[in-house]
RNA sequence: GGGCAAUUAGCUCAGUUGGUUCAGAGCAUCUCGUUUACACCGAGAGGGUCGGGGGUUCGAAUCCCUCAUUGCCCACCA
C-alpha cells in the first residue's frame, strides 16, 4: 500500500480523539489500581485558549498520559470558573450594547442574562482543550456556580463565620470604580506612574479670630504680607482636598512649632480642620506638613482614628465627586484633578508643581486605578489558618513540593505577611453571602446555609416568634471568586457536601497541580489552605509552575498587543502534536517561554521523520526463510541498551518535573540513534527483503519508542500505532504498557560509540577526497586500543568497506585517521598529496603533546597527587597513557609517510 | 525602599555534592551531498577567556566578597 510521504496531522487528530472518547479511556471511577489526579485551574467559563492555555494543558496532558500508560487509574478533571469580575463586566458591556442598564435590572433579571451569556458562549474553551488532545475524564466537568459547587461554597462560609473565622469591618479596602466593586489586595497592581506633586498653602487660622472671621470670601486670594499666616502641603491628590479633616505635622519638627494648636483653613472648600502631631509624619517628604484625608487614604485613616477626626467621603461609587466636591460634583476624579489644580492657581494657593513618580494600584481585572474606601465588607482571618499551609510546604517535613524550589520563598514572604482577606464583591454574579439581615443595625444579621435556618437563627436572636422569611433581607454583595475555587480539589469530588464519600477519599489528595506563578497567593496557597482546614489534609502532591508564554522579544503575549498567535490556527497548520512539542521544547518549570512558532514547526517536522521511519519499515518485504545477518543482530542488541539507557534518564527527568529535558531524550533517541543509526544498519539493500527476526525486532523498537513519545505527541504514535498492527480497541496506545525497565548494557554502547567515531572518520575522508559512497573501499587498522570486533560488520556496512584487515604495519599509499590510538587507513589508488597528510599529522600531534604536557604538570605537582581523590588522580594517568600512545602512532605515520 | 532569582555559543537553555572528555544540547549559521523512508532530509564544520573584578583551593562555570545589568515578588511614605 502507498503511504503518502508527508504526516497529515489534521486527517487523522479528530479521528483518533473520537476513537478515544468512544472506548471511553479519558473516563475515571475508583478502582483497585492507584489514583493519578490532575485538577485542571479551571480557566473562565467565557474564555477563548489562549498560549498560556496550551501551555499549561499540554503540560498536563503529559503528565496524565503517562500516568496512564504506567498503569495507574488516571483522572483529569475538567472544569471552567465563573469568574465573577471579567464575565459580570462582559455581560454589564453586552447588556449595554443593547440599551441596557444594570441598574435597572433587579437581580434575578441581571442573573438570568447573565447565565444566558455563560450557556451561550461557556465552554468554549473546553472544546478547544480537546484539539489539543487533553485527555480529561469530560464525564466529571465541573463550573464552579454548579448547584453542588455553589452549596460547598456556602456551607464553608457558614463554617467559617461559625468559627469566628469571618468577620464584618468597616474598612479601608481597594475599590475598582469601574467594575464598582472591591478588590482584595491580590487583585491590585501597583505600577510607577508619572504624576505631580502639587504645593499648596492653606491659610492658618489664628486662634485669636474666631472661625468665622477666618473665612475668606470667594474669590478673594490671600494677601502676601500674612507670610506665616500659611503653611504649605504638598500632595500627589489635590482633589481630595475636600475630604481634608486635619493637617498633621511631626511633633520633632521645629520648623512647625509655632502651629501647634491652631487651625487651618481648607482652600475652595474653606473649612476649618485642625492641626495635629503626629510622627508619623515624614520630616524629609514634600513640606513636612501633610494633609489628612480619612476617606480616601489608608494611611490617613488610621490618623484619622487615632486622632478621632471625622471622614468625609468625597466620592461616588464609579469615583466621581459628589457634593462634597462642590463645584466639581459630578467629575470624574481625574478630571476633577485638572479643573481643582486650575481653580487653585486661580486663588493663588498652589505654590509650585513638581513632577513625582508614585506607585498606583491598578485593577487587575479591569485596569482601573483603584481608590481606597471605607466601606462594610466581609473578611477572613488568615494568620491561623495560614500555619498548617507555611509548614505543609517549608515545614521539616515538607508534604507538598514546589517546582521549582525557588518559589517557595515567596510563598513564604507571603504566608508569613498574610493579612485578611476581603471576600465580598459588591456583583451580583456569584454565590450570594449567606448573611440574613433581620433589622437595620451593623450586627443585625445571621448567616446560615438556608433562608428558613436563617429564619430560626434570627427568631432566637431577636425573641421574636413572629420573624418571617420576608422580614429577612440577604446581604446583597457575591463573594470572591477565589472563595470558590480554593475549594476546587474537593468540590469536585463532593468532598465538602459529603467528606467520607468514595470519590473523595479515592482521588485526593491530587497529584500534580499545573498552573502559572501568577496565581500562586491567589488560588494555590488559598487550596491549601482550604485543603487542611477542611479536610486536614493536604490538596496536592506538587505543584508544577509553568512560565509565562512571551513573544521573541521577551513581551508578554496579549491581546492589546496583537502579538500572541491564534491557537487553533496553530494547531491547523501544524497538528496539535506539533504545537505540543514546540512548546514543551523549551520551557523549563518556572522559566518563560519564549514563544516561537519555528519551534512547531520542528514539532511538526520531528513527527513527519517518524512517520518516513515509519513508512520504511512499512515498506520491508518479509522472508522467514533469510538468516539474520551480525549487523542487525548487534545493532539491534546495542539499540536495546541505548533504549534503556534512554529510559532511564526519562524516569529521571520526569522526576524531576523537567519534561523539556525528557522530551528531548526522547527526540535523540529517535531521531539520532533509532533512525539514524538503527535503521540504517538493519536496512536490508535495496528491494531486498528483510529476515523475520530482525523485522520483528525493529517493531518492538519502534513500538517502544511510541510509547514512550505517546504522551508528546498522543495522535501521531496512535496513528503510526494502529497502523503497524490489527489492533482491538483494547490495545490501544493510549492504555498500552509503559516500556519495562531492565538492565543496561554499558559496554555495548561504550563499543558502538567507538565503532561511530570509526564510521565518521571514514565519512569524514570519503567527503574530503570525494570517494562517493556507493564506491566500495578498502580498510586496514592497527588496533592498538585492543579494540572488540562486535561492531565490525556494521562499520563495514556502514562505511562500505570491501573489508576490514587487522595489521601490525602502517599501510603504504593510504590515507588515514585515528581513534585514540588506534590507527586506521584506507588505500587509495591515486596519488596522495604527502604534503597535506604531514601538517594533518604534525598539528595533531602538536595538539597532542600539549595535552600531554598540562596532564603531567598536574601530576608532577605533588598537593595535586596528595590531596585530589584517587579517581582524579588515576583518570589523569590514563589520559596521560592514551597521550603517550598516541603520540607514538602518530610519530610512527609521520615517519612513513616522510 | 525590602527580598528573591538570573547573567554560559547568534538564539533558547542544561551543567545535581568544586575534580572521569565539564565547557555541553537543540535550534540557527556555514560546507558538501538529489545513496533506493524523509530536502519537514543526510553527512560534516565553525562558534563561548561561563557578565566584570577580587578572593578561597592543588584545582572554580560551580564556593565567598564586590560591582554591573535584567527579571520577578513584596511594601501605606503624602
Amino acid at each position: 500500500m502507498q503511504i503518502p510521504s508527508k504526516y497529515d496531522a489534521s486527517k487523522v487528530e479528530n479521528k483518533w480523539y473520537d476513537y478515544w472518547m468512544k472506548h471511553n479511556y479519558f473516563h475515571s471511577t475508583p478502582d483497585e489500581r492507584e489514583p493519578y489526579t490532575i485538577v485542571i485551574p479551571p480557566p473562565n467559563v467565557t474564555g477563548v485558549l489562549h498560549m498560556g492555555h496550551m501551555l499549561n494543558n499540554t503540560i498536563q496532558d503529559v503528565l496524565i498520559r503517562r500516568a496512564r500508560l504506567q498503569g495507574k487509574n488516571a483522572c483529569w478533571v475538567p472544569g471552567t470558573d465563573h469568574a465573577s469580575i471579567a464575565t459580570e463586566a462582559k455581560v454589564v458591556a453586552k447588556l449595554k450594547e443593547q440599551g441596557i442598564d444594570k441598574n435597572d435590572l433587579s437581580r434575578d433579571e441581571f442573573l438570568k442574562h447573565a447565565w444566558d451569556w455563560t450557556e451561550e458562549y461557556g465552554g468554549v474553551i473546553l472544546e478547544q482543550l480537546k484539539k489539543l488532545g487533553c485527555s480529561c475524564d469530560w464525564d466529571r466537568t465541573k463550573f464552579t456556580m454548579d448547584d453542588d459547587m455553589s452549596e460547598a461554597v456556602i456551607k464553608v462560609f457558614v463554617d467559617l463565620y461559625r468559627k469566628g473565622l469571618i468577620y464584618r469591618g468597616y474598612r479601608m479596602v481597594n475599590w475598582d470604580p469601574e467594575a464598582k466593586t472591591t478588590l482584595s489586595d491580590e487583585e491590585v497592581i501597583h505600577e510607577e506612574r508619572q504624576g505631580n506633586l502639587y504645593y499648596i498653602k492653606y491659610r492658618i487660622l489664628s486662634p485669636a479670630l474666631s472661625e468665622e472671621e477666618g473665612t475668606i470670601s470667594e474669590g478673594s486670594p490671600p494677601s502676601e504680607g500674612l507670610g506665616e499666616a500659611f503653611l504649605t502641603i504638598a500632595t500627589t491628590r489635590p482633589e481630595t482636598i475636600f475630604g481634608d479633616t486635619a493637617i498633621c505635622i511631626n511633633p520633632n519638627d521645629e520648623r512647625f512649632t509655632h502651629l501647634k494648636g491652631k487651625k487651618a483653613i481648607v482652600p475652595i472648600c474653606n473649612r476649618v480642620v485642625p492641626i495635629i502631631e503626629d510622627e508619623y509624619v515624614d520630616l524629609e517628604f514634600g513640606t513636612g506638613c501633610l494633609k489628612v484625608t480619612p476617606a480616601h487614604d489608608e494611611n490617613d485613616k488610621v490618623l484619622g482614628d487615632k486622632h478621632d477626626l471625622e471622614v468625609i467621603d468625597i466620592f461616588n461609587e464609579d469615583a466621581s465627586l459628589n457634593s462634597f466636591g462642590l463645584q466639581f460634583e459630578g467629575q470624574d476624579r481625574f478630571v476633577a484633578r485638572k479643573a481643582v489644580v486650575k481653580e487653585l492657581e486661580t486663588l493663588g494657593v498652589l505654590v509650585k508643581t513638581e513632577t513625582h513618580i508614585n506607585k498606583v494600584g491598578t485593577s487587575e481585572r479591569t485596569k482601573a486605578v483603584i481608590e481606597p474606601r471605607l466601606s462594610d465588607q466581609w473578611f477572613l482571618k488568615m494568620e491561623g489558618l495560614a500555619k498548617p499551609a507555611i509548614e505543609a510546604v517549608l515545614g521539616a517535613n515538607a508534604e507538598i513540593k514546589l517546582f521549582p524550589k525557588k518559589f517557595e520563598n515567596t510563598y513564604r514572604h507571603w504566608m508569613e505577611n498574610i493579612r485578611d482577606w476581603n471576600i465580598s464583591r459588591q456583583l451580583l454574579w456569584g454565590q450570594q453571602i449567606p448573611a440574613y439581615f433581620y433589622g437595620d443595625g451593623k450586627e443585625d444579621f445571621v448567616v446560615a446555609e438556608t433562608i428558613e435556618e436563617a429564619v430560626k437563627l434570627a427568631r432566637e436572636r431577636t425573641s421574636n416568634s413572629e420573624l418571617q422569611t420576608s422580614d429577612l433581607k440577604q446581604d446583597t454583595d457575591a463573594l470572591d471568586t477565589w472563595f470558590s475555587s480554593w475549594l476546587w480539589p474537593m468540590s469536585v469530588f463532593d468532598g465538602i457536601r459529603n467528606p467520607e464519600n468514595e470519590e473523595i477519599n479515592y482521588y485526593y489528595p491530587t497529584n500534580d497541580l499545573v498552573t502559572g506563578p501568577d496565581i500562586l497567593f491567589f488560588w494555590v496557597a488559598r487550596m491549601i489552605v482550604a485543603g487542611y482546614e477542611f479536610r486536614d489534609e493536604k490538596p496536592f502532591n506538587n505543584v508544577y509552575l509553568t512560565g509565562l508564554v512571551r513573544d521573541k522579544q521577551r513581551r508578554k503575549m496579549s491581546k492589546s498587543l496583537g502579538n500572541s498567535p491564534d491557537a487553533l490556527k496553530l494547531i491547523e497548520e501544524y497538528g496539535a502534536d506539533g504545537v505540543r512539542v514546540g512548546l514543551l521544547l523549551s520551557s523549563a518549570a518556572g522559566n518563560d517561554l519564549m514563544f516561537d512558532e519555528a519551534l512547531c514547526q520542528q514539532g511538526k517536522g520531528f513527527g513527519n521523520k517518524i512517520w518516513n521511519a515509519f513508512r520504511l519499515v512499512q515498506g520491508w518485504d518479509i522472508d522467514d526463510a533469510l538468516e539474520q545477518p551480525e549487523t542487525a543482530k548487534v545493532g539491534l542488541e546495542w539499540y536495546t541498551a541505548k533504549f534503556q539507557k534512554a529510559l532511564t534518564e526519562i524516569e529521571d527527568h520526569f522526576s524531576k518535573y523537567r519534561l523539556s529535558d525528557a522530551l528531548m531524550s526522547i527526540y535523540k533517541l529517535i531521531m539520532d540513534d533509532f533512525s539514524s543509526w538503527l535503521l540504517e544498519i538493519v536496512k536490508p539493500a535495496y528491494q531486498q527483503p528483510i529476515d523475520a527476526k530482525t523485522y520483528k525486532a525493529v517493531i518492538v523498537a519502534f513500538e517502544d519508542n511510541l510509547k514512550v513519545l505517546h504522551p508528546f505527541m498522543p495522535f501521531l504514535t496512535e496513528d503510526i500505532w494502529q497502523y503497524i498492527a490489527e489492533r482491538t480497541p483494547e490495545e490501544a496506545l493510549i492504555v498500552a504498557k509503559w516500556p519495562e525497565a531492565k538492565s543496561i548494557n554499558n559496554t555495548l554502547i561504550s563499543e558502538f560509540e567507538f565503532a561511530s567515531e570509526v564510521i565518521s572518520g571514514i565519512r569524514n575522508i570519503r567527503k574530503e577526497k570525494n570517494i562517493p559512497f556507493k564506491d566500495a573501499i578498502g580498510f586496514s587498522v592497527i588496533n592498538n586500543e585492543k579494540v572488540h570486533t562486535t561492531f565490525d560488520a556494521v562499520i563495514a556496512k556502514l562505511g562500505n568497506l570491501e573489508t576490514i584487515d587487522y595489521v601490525n604495519e602502517a599501510v603504504e599509499g593510504a590515507l588515514t585517521y585515528r581513534v585514540k590510538s588506534n590507527e586506521y587507513f584506507i588505500p587509495m589508488s591515486g596519488a596522495i598529496d604527502v604534503e597535506a597528510e604531514i601538517e594533518k599529522l604534525t598539528e595533531e600531534l602538536s595538539y597532542t603533546e600539549g595535552f600531554l604536557k598540562s596532564v603531567q604538570k598536574k601530576l608532577s605537582n605533588e598537593r595535586f597527587v596528595n590531596n585530589a581523590p584517587e579517581q582524579v588522580v588515576a583518570s589523569e594517568k590514563k589520559k596521560e597513557a592514551d597521550a603517550l600512545a598516541k603520540i607514538e602512532t602518530l610519530k610512527a605515520s609521520l615517519g612513513s609517510l616522510g
